[in-house]
DNA sequence: TATAAATAGGATAAAACTATCCGAATACAA
DNA sequence: TTGTATTCGGATAGTTTTATCCTATTTATA
């Protein structure tokens, strides 16, 4: 459904939201160890997040990654997708077609419609704060 | 959210079946030429659904694809996404997690649920005749 | 039987995605 | 000011997906 890139970035996301709670910058070793990823490509991940703009990077000794712990509840899961993917999986074509709409649709554009518009309302309606409190809790898990 | 394989073998399946209600058997040249697919790379995702007795093959002069005119109603969107894609798109885990289940579920486990399970259940019930009628009758279209 | 029209399938190439390496830049602290 | 911990970013490598090429095989027809 994703890409890898886009796993490890939502999933960086939310460590590094549990930390900002606590006023705790993280670094690319700890993030990598904690979501179990290759650390040189989750570099690049994390770079993209910061380039746009949801995520702060701090370089130098006592570095890492943090987000405004203000913003944490207002970042939603679409803004991290877009950021990585694009916006292809919930605005492309199922099929692959150059133009896919009500007027020339493509053989499953409204049974893809529902499941499309679904995925979107979700990454859409969804923010980190929620996830983070999720891991928080123990109720779900970022590895494994 | 499918591979560019798996929307070539839908768009050929369905021209296939088109085809076949008229009892034409339709070529690889013509059906790459009609679905806009590079025609070896579809050669080989045809030989797949051959091989997975979704589509029939006859070589030699006069050669071609064709489905058994009875069995089109009855060949559902999942079995031609399965034989090529897998099943991963409506079973794996959404961030990738080894094992993501109710007892151990990752961040957006629930949240993806819905639009796993919609998403299943639109492709068990969604066979190549509707499709292909619509295609037929000018509502829906293959390429551009 | 010879020829032509097809698909089959192996080998290879190109592109995209995933992953790694390393030096440069930065910033804190001693 | 120097050393150390860090991110940044360019170069490179590995893997998978997408695409192409070529030869072998099959089959209908003349």
């Amino acid at each position: 459904m994703f890409s890898k890139a886009c796993e490890y970035g939502i999933k960086a996301s939310i460590f590094i939201a549990l930390n900002s709670y606590e006023s705790n910058r993280v670094s690319l070793k700890a993030i990598a160890k904690e979501i179990d990823s290759p650390e040189a490509f989750t570099a690049k991940i994390l770079q993209d997040l910061a380039r746009h703009g949801i995520i702060n990077s701090v370089k130098g000794a006592y570095g890492g990654f943090e987000i405004d712990k203000h913003a944490i509840a207002s970042i939603k899961l679409s803004q991290i997708v877009n950021a990585i993917d694009g916006d292809s999986i919930y605005k492309g074509c199922g099929l692959g077609l150059h133009t896919c709409d009500e007027l020339h649709p493509c053989p499953v554009h409204d049974k893809f419609k529902t499941v499309r518009d679904e995925l979107k309302f979700m990454l859409e309606n969804t923010n980190l704060e929620e996830l983070a409190l999720d891991i928080k809790s123990g109720v779900s898990f970022l590895k494994t």
